[in-house]
DNA sequence: CAGTATACATACCGGTTGGTATAGTGCAAG
DNA sequence: CTTGCACTATACCAACCGGTATGTATACTG
């Protein structure tokens, strides 16, 4: 055996950063190898598709983001707290990646998903389940704040859930076809709060700019 | 001279059919040939490429929408029926454009727009065009809600506008992803009535199935 | 030291892409 | 009848695509 290389990392974590930054179908295998310092012969060792690999690269991405939400909905905050946590996160996410010429990144599992449409089973089923994770901590966002009563009327978490995640896929996909952060900035708020629809004695707190949006998760 | 043909707009229809049934990217310039039954020296003799002529083929498009959408809009109808008139124009939409294996076409101008990421300047602009425009209308809409005060607190028409696409578009490209037209019909109206926040009283009030959404539109 | 599985490199494949060069065709004006 | 132009058909190109075949260096195992 030959001792184990972090190559096959390596080009899971190249995939994502290019894909990101244009479109699945613009970056092809060639650049991802040049990129990443590694061969084909290397990458069809490891992977035994490009579909494969974006999928691949999505669950290893996702083990990633999944630390960072799992801070963003920590129980030591309030879900008022974790709604601007959630706010926050997604414009620090956009804020991270972009390039010059890519202001708004948008989500990467999605923005490839979306344009698959007839082909490439491998690549819209990463972006289902991508979705279903987003989804999955937006219904637990707001059962807490239905929990704590500070929802209007009897709203279905699954639903509002789901809502939520359309509308930020929407706005990130509009964002970046404006390459606009801006309008993503104007738009994130007011969406999301229109969307779970807060009573009205809790609506539209001023946040502090400075506020931590990721804080020591509680310990077990 | 020779007599005029159809040509040209053979194209710009063949391409939106095609392209609105799998992505810009996975349809090449000669199936879109073969299906109008033209040669590709036609092609470039009316286009300069590929994207020039989707761009062109979107403002082609438009128009006949745009007729579509002042029935709609028109002033024969309230704003509330105006509301569920979009409401069912989505949804109508996508369903006669529905493919066996894409029950879900979604916006043609934007999932082609969205993918482009970094290249098709021209592509990205169409899909900016074509959300100006949709956003213009549903502006509109809401500057006519608000009018008859319908509407909870002192919202920005303009925003309202630009949310109800954003979310609309996000919608449609999960449809598209998941191929669940069920999908978008739970979720469509919920989300629109959650954004623009109508008062308690004339929310949710339901609609006959049958109801025509495309009525004569007045006479000048 | 032989055997073998892993890890990677080189070179190449057939197919497709958007785009072009060119020759030909139909038709109207001179 | 012929010239000229709008239009169309044929043939072709270089570039690139995802994927593969084959060879080799390494390193553990018996």
């Amino acid at each position: 055996m030959r001792k184990p290389t972090d190559t096959r990392e390596k080009l899971l974590e190249t995939a994502i950063a290019l894909i990101w930054q244009s479109s699945y179908a613009s970056v092809g295998v060639a650049e991802i190898c040049k990129q990443a310092g590694v061969t084909k012969g290397s990458f069809y060792h490891y992977f035994t598709s490009k579909a494969e690999l974006f999928y691949e690269a999505c669950q290893h991405h996702w083990q990633v983001k999944k630390k960072e939400l799992d801070a963003i909905y920590s129980p030591s905050f309030t879900p008022l707290q974790q709604l601007e946590n959630l706010i926050r996160f997604v414009i620090d996410q956009q804020e991270s990646e972009a390039v010059d010429e890519n202001p708004v990144s948008g989500c990467p599992f999605f923005t490839a998903g979306a344009q698959s449409g007839c082909s490439e089973l491998k690549v819209r089923q990463a972006a289902q389940e991508m979705s279903d994770n987003a989804v999955t901590y937006n219904v637990a966002l707001v059962r807490n704040l239905k929990a704590e009563g500070l929802l209007n009327g009897d709203p279905a978490p699954q639903q509002i859930g789901r809502l939520l995640h359309e509308f930020i896929q929407g706005l990130l996909v509009t964002g970046r076809v404006y390459r606009s952060l801006e309008l993503v900035k104007q738009d994130l708020r007011e969406g999301i709060y229109r969307l779970v629809d807060l009573k009205a004695e809790y609506r539209c707190q001023p946040v502090a700019d400075e506020a931590p949006v990721v804080a020591a998760p509680l310990p077990a």
